[in-house]
DNA sequence: ATCCAGGAGGCCC
DNA sequence: GGGCCTCATGGA
């Protein structure tokens, strides 16, 4: 019951379109169904209470992405990805979620990242407020064990999970303490993770804890800067802001590689 | 059928 | 530090 400005938002691996064109998904245990009308965005299946601790926190109302996009507008290319998908927000999901959703993404495709974490997700069966499951905990994932890990068929990823999921149930590390950290030590700590490098960590960074200054690299990214900004310092490139500018150039990438594929519909034309 | 996907780890130089 | 191989699986 709860209403707020921005059309569009990265809604990254736990939701889903509705035939109605709104994006459903689950979050902090609670299932929301966000839609849009004209220039705001709508969130329903939410408390003010709720709203207030959790989902201006979520999706991350406090930072003012308008002057943010200003100021990444002063560069052309990221003018036009601005201007060709406005309303981008990043998530900021739970850090647990983030690492095991971004070890899944290691070397594998979208729909297939969506469909093992919605699997590990009915494996554990824990119901969320307003239907669907919540995300196992550690906790869970370790009484799984590997055999019980096995039908969301991860593949290599699974021992990752596993391996993540009982370092931090025993204690020995605390995502809590790495949000803590200044952000090169807990990309360091990050790392120590098995199955964890680079970008996976800045992924749980800029995602998990909205630290915006970290630029995640992966091959779409790696692409959009060779085609556009040749023989440059992609880290000193967008400062502070650096990880929503990424977001911009992933979807516009993407949308470029999109248009690349299918230029028209003439399949047909023969 | 074949290529490749929001990488990482292990080796070898 | 860079180049190459493998990892498990299935989307397109």
């Amino acid at each position: 019951m709860t209403r707020r400005r921005y059309s569009t938002a990265d809604r990254r691996f736990r939701f889903e379109r509705a035939p109605d064109n709104s994006w459903s998904g689950v979050a902090h245990g609670r299932r929301i169904t966000v839609s849009s009308r004209k220039n705001t965005a709508i969130i329903t299946g939410v408390t003010e209470k709720d709203f207030g601790e959790l989902w201006q926190r979520y999706f991350d109302l406090s930072r003012d992405y308008d002057g943010i996009a200003d100021i990444l507008s002063s560069d052309r290319i990221l003018s036009e990805a601005i201007a060709l998908h406005p309303g981008i927000r990043i998530l900021r999901q739970d850090p647990w979620e983030t690492l095991v959703s971004f070890i899944i993404s290691a070397c594998n495709n979208i729909p297939r990242i969506k469909k093992i974490i919605a699997s590990l997700c009915e494996l554990c069966a824990l119901p969320a407020i307003g239907g669907g499951f919540a995300f196992p905990s550690p906790e869970h994932i370790v009484h799984l064990g590997e055999d019980g890990l096995a039908p969301i068929r991860a593949g290599f990823r699974a021992k990752y999970i596993l391996s993540a999921a009982k370092r931090i149930a025993n204690g020995e590390v605390s995502l809590a303490e790495i949000g803590e950290m200044d952000t090169p030590d807990a990309l360091t700590a990050l790392c120590s993770f098995d199955g964890v490098g680079v970008k996976v960590a800045s992924c749980v960074l800029l995602f998990g804890y909205g630290r915006a200054e970290v630029f995640p690299v992966d091959v779409w990214i790696k692409r959009v800067m060779e085609k556009h900004y040749p023989e440059r310092d992609w880290r000193e490139l967008f400062g502070e802001y650096a990880g929503i500018a990424q977001q911009y150039l992933y979807v516009y990438e993407k949308d470029a590689a999109k248009r690349f594929a299918c230029p028209t519909d003439d399949k047909k034309a023969i």
